[in-house]
DNA sequence: TTTTTTACTTGACAATTATCAATCAATGGG
DNA sequence: CCCATTGATTGATAATTGTCAAGTAAAAAA
């Protein structure tokens, strides 16, 4: 495997701290591989064999029960999944497939675990990215147990619109029918909250949306710092 | 504050790795503090000067906007809360209140930062917390997104049991209004959830619950280890 | 291009869940 | 002990959300 394949790798604030030796070795046994747009990378409940950085495209994060399955998040470049398995040395919690077409670096999990015991300094960088997952994951159950699908869908809105630099319009990161599922409604219920939403101003072409009116959309979705920072902007 | 207070501390997973020399050095800020019931820690949007740990008690988790508020979890002795926000510096994104007299020591975050910054084995103590918090997280999302009201009922009844050694009787943790709170629905719909769950076999006594058919109730309730595993004895 | 598939939308309806109001039960002062 | 308060339950109703079935639009394949 070309070392320039590990350069983004280090890249990482996961990797950058630790010792350049340390990297090596963990790296000695990874691989890069390029997969196809909708395909599995892991179940739930295997065990967690490899620690998985995405290093283009996108992988999104799942989970079934009882026939039925939901959406939980959506990994983009360039950062990991299912660390907290890989340093419990646990079964996935989530399934795992490519959104697109991706490049993803696999790393065994024994070496994660290896050298995580022996550089202080890789070990403060997990600790860096677990937080930041954990608090994540509150939000989005906070997100999910204190708003109705509509307020969902407008605080939704108007993160991405943050994240896409602010204009009032812009387009959708992926398929509705996805974005229902990490919502947490149908299909259905989320082409009728684009509709509940007209009377704020928002448009919808495709994937194609237009806030009109920021203030009333903003007075109506209340958006809140503790629930809908950014991480990569607001308080982590 | 009296080193004895600390013993429970030291034995906890969380700091039971770690040098003496850090050990004392974070205990010296630290104080125990008695608190009587429904009693207001932390209140979500502050600065996360102290890392709490509960040592006797329990404490509630929650999280309020828009007028709604929201249980999420509770912390039990002895075990820490807060620990991502200490460790990133970031204000808390819960709001913790007592439920019963408790007992709780607190760590100056600055000293947990600063700890953690020198001592590798406490940094790897906080890895493995982490990650167990937020695999906590990650079912508990599942559990809300992939179930209906009567199945999180349910499968939390089944957890309870197992938790309390089993037996087909056994007492609920608090009160209904705040269970269902955690379990994301009203307190009236809980009161209908629980007659919903008598064709299978469930009856209910003040805080009293019977489980009169174990199949029954699990036929219905299809718990699954990746939703419903109990931290301390199931896959963490 | 035409065909085929897939995503999205819409309408009608059903299930779920919440809200409001009233009642009942238990609990803790006074 | 009784009263006052709080938590739990119940009934009636409304809001929310999901399901099913059809239809439309858009994209992919032939």
């Amino acid at each position: 495997m070309p070392d320039s394949a590990f350069a983004g790798i280090r890249g990482l604030a996961l990797f950058a701290p630790m010792a350049d030796k340390n990297f090596t070795a963990l790296m000695r046994g990874a691989y890069v591989q390029n997969f196809p747009a909708q395909i599995d990378l892991i179940a739930e409940g295997d065990p967690s064999d490899f620690l998985h950085v995405v290093l283009s495209g996108a992988v999104d994060l799942f989970s079934t029960w009882n026939g039925r399955d939901t959406s939980l998040t959506t990994v983009r470049p360039i950062s990991t999944f299912i660390l907290a398995a890989t340093i419990k040395d646990a079964c996935y919690l989530m399934s795992a497939r490519t959104l697109e077409k991706s490049r993803i670096a696999l790393i065994p999990s024994r070496d994660v675990r290896e050298i995580f015991d022996i550089d202080g300094n890789f070990a403060r960088a997990i600790v860096t990215e677990l937080a930041q997952c954990y608090r994540a994951v509150v939000r989005a159950q906070k997100d999910l147990k204190l708003r109705t699908s509509l307020e969902r869908l407008a605080n939704y809105l108007l993160r991405l619109q943050r994240r896409n630099g602010g204009a009032a319009t812009f387009g959708l990161e992926f398929e509705k029918r996805r974005l229902a599922s990490v919502l947490g409604m149908t299909a259905e219920n989320l082409s009728r909250a684009f509709k509940g939403l007209q009377p704020y101003g928002v448009t919808v072409e495709g994937s194609r949306i237009t806030i009109g009116n920021q203030a009333d959309l903003e007075r109506f979705a209340k958006p809140n710092p503790l629930i809908d920072a950014i991480p990569a902007y607001g308080p982590a």
